[in-house]
Parts: C-alpha cells; structure tokens; sequence
DNA sequence: GTCTATAACCGGATAGAC
DNA sequence: GTCTATCCGGTTATAGAC
C-alpha cells in the first residue's frame, strides 16, 4: 500500500469521512477539500480523477478494517471464551468505525464492480478453509464443544448480530426514541445478548441443578435500565 | 397513498427499480425515463423535480415493504410456533426485496433526513408498547417459554439474522464462491439455521432423556452439501 | 506544490411544437 | 399528454500564474 506524503494523507483522510458518508455519487471534490483544507487543484494535482481518489480511498478502509478484524482473531482453545473475545473485540471495532459495513454493502452493488473489485483483491482467499473464521468453527465442532452446525450459516448471524445495531442505527434511534446505540451501556448489554444468545439460545432449559444458576446469570441485566 | 394513472405508475416503477439500487445522488432521470419507456420532459411533468420523485417512491417503496412485514406477524399463543412463522415468512419478504433494507441504511445516512423523516411519518409508533413484536416477546416471557431477555436485543438480532445474507449477498458470494443466496437450499437452510440458533443456541446440551433426539434433530443436514 | 480563474461537461429542468 | 430540442446550473477537471 502507498505511502503517503502530509497532503495526500490529508486528502485521503477528508475523502474518507466524506466517501462512507455519502458514497461516490454523493461526495463533491468540494467538500473533501474544504474538509482538507486545501483546493480542488491540489486534489487533482495528486489524484487525478475523482473516481481514482474513490478507488484508493475505498482500498485503505476496507483493508484497513479487515485487517483490524482479522488481527483481532485470537486462537483461543476454549470455543466459549473464544467467542466471547471475538465478540467483544468486534463490537469495540465496528462500534468505532460504524460507517465501513454501510459503505461496502452499498458501494458494493451500486458502484458497478468498482468496489467489488476491491473486495476481491483483498480477500484473496478462494479457499474458505484458509479463513480462520472456519477453522476455529470447524475445531470446535470436532471437539465437541459445540453441535454440528453450518459454519457459514454460523458466521453470517454472528457477523449480523454484531453490526447491525451500529449500521441500523439512525433507523434504530428514530424507532426507538431513548436508545443510545453509542453509549457503554448498550454496548455492554449487547455484548452479554449476543453471547446469551449464541450459547444458551432463548429457551428455559430444564436441565438439572446448574439450571437456576444459570437462570439467574441470563436474566438479569436488562429489567433493571 | 395517492392513486396513480398508467404513466405515473411506469415512472414510479422504473424509478423504485433504479433509485433502490443507486440510490438518489447515483439514479440518472434518463435512466429512469427509458425503463420506464417515456422521455424525461414526461418524467418532470408528472412529478417536477427528480427529489419530488424519489420522495414519493421511497415513501411507497418502504410503506410497503412494512406493511408486508406488519401484516404478516401473526397472534400464535405459542413463542415456538410463532417464531417460526416469523422467520418463514420474514425471509421469503426480504429475499424478494432484497435491496429495501440496504436503501434505507443507506439513504437515512447519506439523505440529510430525507428518508429519515418519511421512516419517522411512517412508524408513528412513538409508544414502543404498540409494537407487536414487543408484545409477543413480553408475553412469551411472561408464560415463560422463553427466558427473560432484553426484547430490544432479542428484536435487533432476530432481524439482523434474517436480513443480513440478502443485504451482504454481492460480499459473501465473492467470499464464498460457490454460495448462492437466492437459492431455494440456502433458504431453507437459513431458515432452520436461525430458528436452531434461538431455540437452541450452540451449546450440546446435556439434559438427559431428550436431548440425542435433539441432538440428531440439529445435526443433520448441512453436512450434506 | 499550491493557488485562482476558467474551461468542459454532465444532467436536471424547461420551452414550445404537436 | 407526449415529444424534441435546448437551456442553465452545478461539478469535475484543467490552464497557467506564483
């Protein structure tokens, strides 16, 4: 990936809080130089085009993001505390940068392959087993430690479950009128929901002497706010 | 809802069709004129402005999409019985408009409220206790069938779950080469991945009698393909 | 490298014939 | 109501001085 000098990274940061906001189509070369504080000119004394300013910009986020993500994913034995990690760390990544999903999901199919492209690129990874997200799923079936689920169905809803409340938001917000999807608060609870959710499901469960412990761990929270 | 005479309702079609998957800074009248089979000159007579446009197909656009939505939750007693009816019919919804949710992540953000407050007019619910979705989870907690959740992160996560394939679609067949979301398999296969996962979470249960008929009743099918 | 001024272009909107 | 031709404003992109 590039280097950059001071000016270009200036441009490239301003671009990239104007392109996730509102896209290509929606972006004015204005705007990103206002923001940078520098002139069309110089814009396009460096980048050239628009579109080719969109390009890079829209590769340093993504990657960058992935990489965040990826980095994040720790090797943990223990599927439970595996998920929990994995959970919390990606809800503290998406919940800091709320507009990339947003972005790629619409550039995506709007931009005409443009970021598909990108995409692309940067998941060189036909294999799916090369992708750790596999193999840790896989791992814990074989030891047990979960029931044999679909590990592609797994972390579709795994991923969803963790964005969408920051990508829903604006919706969320004006549907909801006290929620803060932002605060500590929700995050936290989300947390908790997300792993409630992934491994105990919603369910009462009738199993013995643990059962009213664990009852009493799940039910909490959430009555008190 | 205004009534709309032939031509109105081609433009209106083609627009939906074009402002869904551009959105309104990337739509081209032009575009919309010739899908629609008219000339631009018509597409202004009818509705002024390309904004006064947009704004009347995205109000029907999603005032739709809801009322499918809201009409199709059906009353069951039983939280089980429900659940699954909601998914069934919730997924076959949204994979037949699979660009719907993505337009409104995107266009409440990127419009300056122009989205936002037909969302706003259209959910006129400020009293979440209206929701009926809330209802059915506050009762169903109530008759304990289910555990005491949080009816807010319980809400968010069974939508995100159901939606989040069809609005990641171009992301995660480029991830996964040979996926096919829009297949009648991954649908099913969605479908019972979901209701698994809230019924039944992750875990192996060890809950005596029961559970290696349950056991056998979540294991089954994805191994085969 | 950075600026101001301007060109070139694109696309929404209008005029006016039919 | 529908069309063709045209206008005009906004936006990207360039020329040229410094």
């Amino acid at each position: 990936m590039q280097e950059l000098n001071d000016t270009e990274q200036k441009i490239v940061d301003a671009a990239a809080k104007v392109f996730l906001k509102k896209g290509i189509d929606g972006a004015r070369t204005q705007t990103i130089a206002d923001l940078a504080g520098i002139n069309k000119a110089l814009l396009h004394y460096y980048f050239r085009t628009k579109e080719k300013l969109f390009d890079i910009v829209a590769e340093r986020v993504i990657r960058n993001a992935m990489n965040q993500v990826l980095g994040n994913i720790s090797v943990e034995q223990d599927f439970e505390q595996w998920l929990q990690n994995f959970v919390h760390n990606y809800l503290a990544i998406v919940s800091g940068n709320p507009m990339i999903p947003r972005f790629m999901l619409w550039e995506v199919e709007a931009g005409g392959g443009r970021i598909a492209h990108i995409v692309k690129d940067i998941l060189k990874m036909d294999k799916m087993d090369d992708n750790p997200l596999f193999k840790i799923v896989n791992r814990a079936i074989e030891d047990k430690q979960i029931r044999p689920i679909d590990p592609v169905q797994f972390i579709i809803s795994l991923i969803a479950v963790c964005v969408a409340p920051f990508v829903a938001r604006p919706i969320l917000e004006k549907v909801i009128p006290d929620l803060k999807v932002n605060s500590k608060e929700f995050i936290a609870n989300r947390e908790k929901a997300i792993l409630d959710l992934f491994l105990y499901g919603l369910k009462i469960q009738h199993c013995g002497a643990e059962d009213n412990a664990l009852r009493e761990k799940l039910s909490g929270s959430w009555l008190l706010w």
